[in-house]
Parts: structure tokens; C-alpha cells; sequence
DNA sequence: ATGCATGAGAA
DNA sequence: TCTCATGCATA
């Protein structure tokens, strides 16, 4: 048939940067890569994933978990966070560009069994152990976000201090700004302003 | 879909 | 200690 799907300029860029080790001393210059980067065939692929996902009539998760059963060397299950992140470009470039092999072989799998398969749904249980997540009220959060504009990267000190005034525990603090730090390196924010 | 958290590895 | 990939819990 006829694709009517053609939105796409597509300037033919490869996005493979060597692979940096990582920066101890490292310039915004990936704020302006990420500001400046045409539109890697990336963002095509995780849509076209999306769509074809939907149309196997798989879930996020499903496919998370389907990716043992593919056998390959070092990659085992994923959570359906994950699934969720690269559809919406929400992981780092390297990550997606990692995932991608993995997520496209699953996929053509997944289609070509489609029509001889069946289901086999897993029902697991046992029970207990129930992780709880600190929740920091919004007015902690918008204090957070106005030392963070300032510095980014306050130190153990300053974490300390700040935990302190907002009355939260100082690792909870510390690992916010971990947090902060690595969603300004995703593909693509929320952007929800 | 996203917030807070963990753990492995680098520096 | 931090980054980075990843996930449980929850909105």
C-alpha cells in the first residue's frame, strides 16, 4: 500500500558521538548540541516503534519483559518505565541509541510471530516488600529549583544546608539534584511551561 | 507518565 | 562523590 506518513525533513546526520568518557570538566556544550541538532532518525524510529507496538496490541511493560525471551547476550528484561522513557525520548542520547538494536529486533520478532502466536500471560505473586517514595511538597520543590538555577552542583556543605532549612533528610536532597542534573540531559524535556 | 531511588563504575 | 542506566511506586 501507500504510506501517507512523510513529515519527516530529515537531515541525514549521523547522531554517533564518540562515545566521550565522561566529563569531569564538562562545558554546556551539550545543552547546545541538544539545542542545535536537526532531527536524528532517532525520533522516527521511537515513533514508528510506538505505533507499531500499539497495533501488536502489546503495553509498555509487555514488551519490557517480552526482551528475555530474546535471548541476547547481556540484555535481559526491562521495566515498562523504560519502554515508556525511550517512546517519549525521555533517556539520555546514549541510551537511546543503545536501546534501539534491541527494541527494532524485538519488534520485527514480535511481528513475525504475531501471526502464529497466541498469548501467554504471566501472572506472578508473592507479595511484600513495598518500597515507599518521598514525596517533597511544592514549595520544597520550588525552593530546590531556585538553588538549582544558581548551582547545579552545590556541595555536600550546601546540600547539607539546604536540606536543613526545608527540613528534608539531606540525601533525599542530594539525590534530587542527581535527579535534576540527569533530566537536563534527556532528549527531549517535558516542557510542560 | 513521571518522581524519587538504587547500584555499578569512573574519577 | 558523581554520572548513568534503570526501576518501583504513584499521580
Amino acid at each position: 500500500m501507500m504510506s501517507m506518513n512523510s513529515k519527516q525533513p530529515h537531515f541525514a546526520m549521523h547522531p554517533t558521538l564518540p562515545e566521550h568518557k565522561y566529563p569531569s570538566l564538562h562545558s554546556s556544550s551539550e545543552a547546545i548540541r541538544r539545542a542545535c541538532l536537526p532531527t536524528p532518525p532517532l525520533e522516527a524510529f521511537a515513533e514508528r516503534f510506538k505505533q507499531r507496538r500499539i497495533k501488536l496490541g502489546v503495553t509498555q511493560a509487555d514488551v519490557g519483559s517480552a526482551l528475555a525471551n530474546l535471548k541476547i547476550p547481556g540484555v535481559g528484561s526491562l521495566s515498562q518505565s523504560t519502554i515508556c522513557r525511550f517512546e517519549s525520548l525521555t533517556l539520555s542520547h546514549n541510551n537511546m541509541i543503545a536501546l534501539k538494536p534491541i527494541l527494532q529486533a524485538w519488534l520485527e520478532e514480535a511481528e513475525g510471530a504475531q501471526r502464529e502466536k497466541m498469548n501467554k500471560p504471566e501472572l506472578f505473586n508473592g507479595g511484600e516488600k513495598k518500597r515507599k517514595r518521598t514525596s517533597i511538597a511544592a514549595p520544597e520543590k520550588r525552593s530546590l529549583e531556585a538553588y538549582f538555577a544558581v548551582q547545579p552542583r552545590p556541595s555536600s556543605e550546601k546540600i547539607a544546608a539546604i536540606a536543613e532549612k526545608l527540613d528534608l533528610k539531606k540525601n533525599v536532597v542530594r539525590v534530587w539534584f542527581c535527579n535534576q542534573r540527569q533530566k537536563q540531559k534527556r532528549m527531549k524535556f517535558s516542557a510542560t511551561y
